[in-house]
DNA sequence: TTGTATGCGTTATCAA
DNA sequence: TTGATAACGCATACAA
């Protein structure tokens, strides 16, 4: 592949001047640069891009670890987040991370080896990545949840006020029995979406029996076990609240299984909005995330720290919204 | 950040013997290995990826440049030729490339420059990227879509004959004017399915006239439209293909709006297996692709292109399978 | 304004 | 088995 050498042999200059030329620096006669455009473009000369980093110090590449590549809601994140830097001459590389903390960890091993300019980081909160991102000074920020322990850049949802609303609706819709599925303790959104749950039950005078409330992994089997199990007891729920979009798949299918109908047998609201939600009979309620947002929040504070910004530590708090549809009304 | 130096300092050893060691060559003493592991441990020591790339003349990074991030046929896709390509130590970025010719030709540069071993693309149909990396001499394995006037390695989905298939089904259902929503006119995956479609019309004799036909995006704004104007014939269609999954989605919300229900009043076959086709009511007849597997299989013909196997350009072809469901039941 | 020369952090070659 | 050293391709300090 052509080198910077083979151009500037080409253009008749010194790799200095092909250097120069081609980084737009204004100090090159005008004739030269042109020449040395044409030679480039001859020979499809790409700069070198290891070469390039190395000698730079820095690399143009965020590296975006998520938990769930398929999930709707984090490839949201990732379009805001690459919609900010493409803007910003970054590109974004997506990794999953499975929410297994060693997946989590290899990847920013990976990204820490390739010296990326920074991270935005979804943990599974069981990890020891935050601290090694921090030995290494590498920016990150984190999106969805918060660092373990640690008071880095922080783009949330506030979770438990929005899982304190859905319940609350679910008490003004007339359910009295109200069962909550969450994701894995340790998860913060997990444990936030429980807390806000609790707060509304209480605040409600409502039956709050710990065993109303179940855990899973955030996917739809483990959500589907979990939701049998719910609705099996002596005294079933008559309302649910779930903690994300995978999981109501998996709460859905058991509805249909039992042959209950969300809405008139059991209220369903759900955090996470999404195309197909709209579809069913009757259309599910949801918390609907303001997921683009966070990512392109939290990109842009990532390259502030980039472009080294200083000041302290700051979360960003986004609010989500209930969108009231059919799986909550009683007729 | 620690270098390579600074681990040799700390072992009191040369460089050499600390790369030899990092990188398991057998010609170290044991003794001096280990020192210069714990060396290496206690300082947190990364290797420069850059700075190994650069002097390897190599990456283990695969591309992956995909027309839409947030299709869960492409994100399946990802997963598969993830699970390989971490199996032989080779990682993937995900570059999402919205279907836009310029967008992939900018992922395929970044690819370029920053010497990838090699990339996975679905090619949009109208750029010139393969032509791109062909020139460059860098391994590119087309999925889902081959590569345009291409005898690339490609690893495809026999869509036409799937899509004969499907449509047969709903005359076998009893559908008798049967209509097609396909996507852009170039996308080899959209005219397949729109000729398995007609194979099938004419075959079984019935009307086949060019406006039963409808283009848009593969997306669900477009399909919406589409549908709408499809429905809006004087002589509307009883059955519709759908050519993906985010246009069935438009399909069915402008069936909810016409108040037509899938399977009595129209039957329906969509592209693409989803968690919550299932959920519908009725449940949505698909053509489910084997996505993960199409991803596993093009990583397997990358890896062995990086590795040097020289034979001619291979196309994989794997079969989609029709799963009837209630959308296509006139009962 | 241009060119020469140096170094970024590794790995590989070669001699010891 | 080890160490000194060169080279990967680029960007920049410095000299011209």
């Amino acid at each position: 592949m052509a080198t910077i050498s083979d151009v500037a042999a080409r253009a008749g200059v010194s790799t200095a001047t092909v250097s120069r030329a081609l980084n737009g620096k204004s100090t090159v006669d005008p004739v030269l640069a042109s020449r040395v455009l044409t030679a480039a473009e001859e020979l499809g000369y790409r700069p070198n891009g290891p070469a390039r980093n190395l000698r730079r110090q820095e690399t143009a590449v965020l590296a975006l670890i998520i938990s769930d590549v398929e999930n709707p809601f984090f490839t949201a994140i990732a379009r805001g987040a690459e919609d900010v830097a493409h803007e910003a001459g970054y590109s974004v590389v997506l990794c999953n991370s499975d929410d297994q903390p060693d997946k989590e960890h290899e990847y920013v091993d990976v990204a820490l080896q390739e010296r990326v300019a920074g991270v935005l980081l979804s943990p599974t909160g069981r990890g020891d990545s935050a601290e090694l991102l921090r030995r290494h000074r590498t920016p990150v920020v984190a999106v969805d949840r918060p660092l373990p322990d640690s008071d880095g850049d922080t783009v949330l949802v506030d979770s438990r006020r929005a899982a304190r609303d859905a319940t609350l609706h679910l008490v003004e819709q007339g359910y009295r029995r109200i069962g909550c599925l969450t994701g894995p303790s340790g998860v913060l959104t997990a444990d936030d979406r429980l807390n806000g749950y609790r707060d509304a039950v209480r605040e409600a005078g409502l039956d709050d029996s710990p065993d109303l409330v179940r855990r899973s992994e955030f996917r739809a089997a483990g959500a589907r076990e979990a939701a049998r199990s719910l609705l099996a007891r002596q005294a079933p729920p008559d309302g649910i609240l779930v903690a994300n979009n995978a999981m109501a798949v998996g709460v859905l299918e058991t509805l249909v299984e039992l042959r209950l109908r969300p809405g008139r047998d059991v209220g369903v609201v759900a955090f996470d909005d999404a195309p197909w939600t709209t579809l069913l009979d009757p259309p599910l309620t949801v918390v609907s995330q303001p997921a683009y947002d966070m990512g392109a929040a939290a990109a842009r504070m990532l390259l502030g720290r980039i472009s080294g910004e200083r000041g302290k530590a700051s979360t960003t708090t986004l609010s989500a919204h209930l969108v009231p549809r059919g799986s909550t009304r009683r007729s």
